[in-house]
DNA sequence: CTGAAAGCGCTTACAG
DNA sequence: CTGAAAGCGCTTACAG
C-alpha cells in the first residue's frame, strides 16, 4: 500500500527489531517466534514490503529463474509444450525467462550469453539444439542444460524426446499392414535428431518388410515447403498411396494441398503425422498421427532439469518417451488392426 | 573459458586495474582509454568474464526485465503475438519473464507478486486485467503496465486493441450487404472488452439498418462453448443464414461444427470471424475474418510500455488500431463490394 | 581518464 | 530465538 521502495531494513525499524529478524520471516524454515513473526507481518503488511527477489538471489546465488529458449510458436506443438512447461516451473516456484531465437548459432550464442549473465538456475531449450562451444560454457559455469523435443548425441546435455525412431517404424508397419505398397517420406528436418531418428526408424521398418520408400523429401518442417513437395510427390507418372509426414504441422498444409488437388484422403492417398497436436483431433483434419505424450516429457524435462541442479553430479540423462499411434480417418485403418 | 564465478574484481586484479575501470568497459558509453579497454577486454576474456546482470540491476535500479502476463496459448493468436512480441522487446535489449495465469484475480494476484519481487521494469498483460487492487500496487511500485488485446475503462492502465467497435459493425454491413436477413452471433466472452466492444459494434450498425440479431450466444472463447452454440443456432426452427463469431479460434470450432451437420458454407450461412490467424488463410477454413493487426498492436504495446518505463510522467495511452475486413470463401460476398 | 569508497537489499554464519 | 556484522557483484558520485 506504499511506496515501492520499502526494505528490510524499514521494516526492522518499523517493528523494532534486526534487518535479520525480518529476513528471517520471509525465509521458509527459519527459527523465529510467534511473536517476533506477528511484529514483523503487522508492520510489512503497513508497508507493503516484498523481499527483493534479485537481492535474495544475489546472496543465495540462486536466481530461481530457469532459462527457455524456444524457436518456433508457429507449429501448435510448441504453444502447448510451453504453456504446460511454464506451469509446471510455476508450480515449483521456479520463473521463467524466455527467448525467441531463430535457429542459428549465432542468434543462440546471443540468448545463451544472456542467459548467464541474469544467473539463470538452469536452461530448457525447446526444439534447439546447442554447439560445443556454447554447452561448454554453459557446463563451465555449472548451468545445467535439458533440451526437449531435440536429442544431441555426444554433447553431453540431457535430452528429453519421444521415442522417435520407435514412433517411425509404427508408421511404417500401419502402412504396410493397411495395404499400402508405394510409400512416401514428406521427412522432419534432416538437420534435427527428431526428423532424423523418425526417419530412420521408419526406413528400417520399411526395410525389414522388403521395402523402401518410393520417394523421400526434406519437409524442413515447414508448412510450404511441405505442401510443395506433396504437389510434387502427386504430379509425378507414379504418385505415392501413403504419405508419412514428419510432423503434424506439415501434414496439415499436405492435407490442404490434396484436398486442392482433389486427391481423396486416404481413399487415394493416406496419410499420416507426428505429434498428435489438438488440431488432428479436428474435424477438417482428422489426422492419424503418433502422439508425442506432451504431459510426461514435460514433467521429464523438469524433473530432470531440476535433479540437476539441486544435484550437481546428477549425471546427464537422455530420456525417450514412447507414444502410441493415433488412428483417426486420414489414413486407411487395416482389417483388424491392433496396435 | 573459466569457472563461471568470475567476478569484475578478478577481472580488476588480473588486469591490474581497479573495479570502477572494468566496469566502465563494460558500460556502453563510459569514458576509457584505449588502452585500458584493451587491457580488460584481454584479461575478461581470457577468464571468461560476464558482467552479473542481477547485481547491476540492483545497483542501476532498472532490471531491463519485463514481466509477460499470457492467459492462453490455444488460440493461435497468442503464439503468434507472444513471438513477435519477445522479438521486439529482444531487440531493444529487454528480456521477458513469462507467466501463465489462468484468468482468474487469484492466480494474476500471485503473478503480479511474483513479478514486483523481481523488480520488473514494466508489465504486459495478453488477454488478462487486472483488479484495481493489483493496478493499484503495480502504480505504487512505479511500474507500468500495458494491456495487449484487451481494455480496461477506468483502470488507469494503458490499453492496446484493434478497433474492436468499428471491427463489429464492418462485420455487420458486410453481411448485409450480401443479403444477409436472420443474422446470429456468437459473441467474444462477455466478460473482456474485446468480446463486449465487437458485439456492440455489430449490434449498433445492425440496428442503424432496422435489424437486430436473431440470435446472440455467448461463446466465451472456447471451442466447445461455440461449436455447441452453432448446432443449437442450427436446430432451431429458423436457423440464421449468416453467423458473426467473436474470434477465429471459435469459427474453426463453429466450421468444424457445420461441416459435421452437413450445412454448407457459404451456401446456407455465412461465417466471419475475428482475428485473422493464419490458420484462417489455411484451404480447410478460408475463413472470411477482421484483420486485428498483430504487429502494429506489438510495436505499439512495446512503444507505450518502453515509454512510460523512461518517463514516468507519461499519460496513460488508450490506442485502437484499424483493421481490415478480408474477404475469404467462408461467407457469401456481395456483388461489387468494396470495404 | 582512473581509483578508492560507499552502497543497492538482502542472507547467513557467528555470538549471545 | 535474536542481533551485529560481513559480504554477494556490481555502479557511481567524488577526487585526483
Amino acid at each position: 500500500m506504499s511506496d515501492g521502495k520499502v526494505t528490510s531494513l524499514d521494516v526492522a525499524r518499523a517493528a523494532g527489531v534486526s534487518q535479520s529478524a525480518v529476513s528471517r520471516v520471509f525465509t521458509p524454515g527459519a527459527s523465529v517466534s510467534k511473536t517476533m513473526e506477528a511484529k514483523v507481518r503487522k508492520a510489512a503488511d503497513a508497508l507493503g514490503y516484498r523481499p527483493n527477489s534479485l537481492a535474495r538471489a544475489m546472496i543465495t546465488g540462486k536466481s530461481r529463474i530457469i532459462g527457455l529458449v524456444v524457436a518456433y510458436l508457429d507449429n501448435p506443438f510448441y504453444p502447448v509444450a510451453l504453456e504446460r512447461l511454464s506451469h509446471a516451473l510455476q508450480e515449483r516456484g521456479y520463473h521463467i525467462l524466455i527467448f525467441m531465437a531463430n535457429n542459428t548459432q549465432e542468434a543462440i550464442a546471443q540468448v545463451v550469453d544472456d542467459l548467464l549473465a541474469y544467473q539463470v538456475d538452469g536452461i530448457i531449450t525447446a526444439s534447439v539444439s546447442l554447439s560445443g562451444d556454447l554447452a561448454a560454457q554453459c557446463a563451465s559455469a555449472g548451468i545445467p542444460v535439458v533440451l526437449f523435443n531435440r536429442g544431441q548425441p555426444g554433447s553431453g546435455l540431457s535430452s528429453i524426446t519421444s521415442a522417435n525412431v520407435e514412433g517411425g517404424g509404427k508408421v511404417a508397419r500401419f502402412l504396410l499392414e493397411g495395404g499400402h505398397r508405394r510409400i512416401a517420406q514428406i521427412a522432419g528436418w534432416q538437420g534435427s535428431s527428431t526428423g532424423q531418428d523418425r526417419s530412420r526408424g521408419f526406413v528400417a521398418a520399411l526395410q525389414e518388410h522388403g521395402m523402401e520408400p518410393c520417394a523421400t523429401i526434406d519437409g524442413m518442417y515447414d508448412r510450404d515447403t511441405a505442401a510443395q513437395a506433396a504437389r510434387s510427390l502427386m504430379a509425378g507418372a507414379d504418385p505415392p498411396d501413403a504419405i508419412f509426414v514428419g510432423n503434424d504441422h506439415m501434414a496439415f498444409a499436405v492435407l490442404d494441398a490434396l484436398r486442392a488437388l482433389g486427391v481423396p484422403v486416404p481413399g487415394a492417398v493416406s496419410v499420416v503425422g507426428y505429434d498428435d497436436v489438438p488440431m488432428a483431433g479436428w474435424a477438417s483434419y482428422d489426422l492419424t498421427t503418433v502422439r508425442q505424450p506432451v504431459n510426461r516429457m514435460v514433467e521429464a524435462t523438469v524433473e530432470t532439469l531440476l535433479a540437476q541442479i539441486e544435484d550437481a553430479d546428477r549425471p546427464v540423462q537422455k530420456i525417450e518417451i514412447d507414444g502410441p499411434l493415433i488412428l483417426r480417418g486420414s489414413a486407411r485403418i487395416p482389417e483388424g488392426y491392433k496396435q
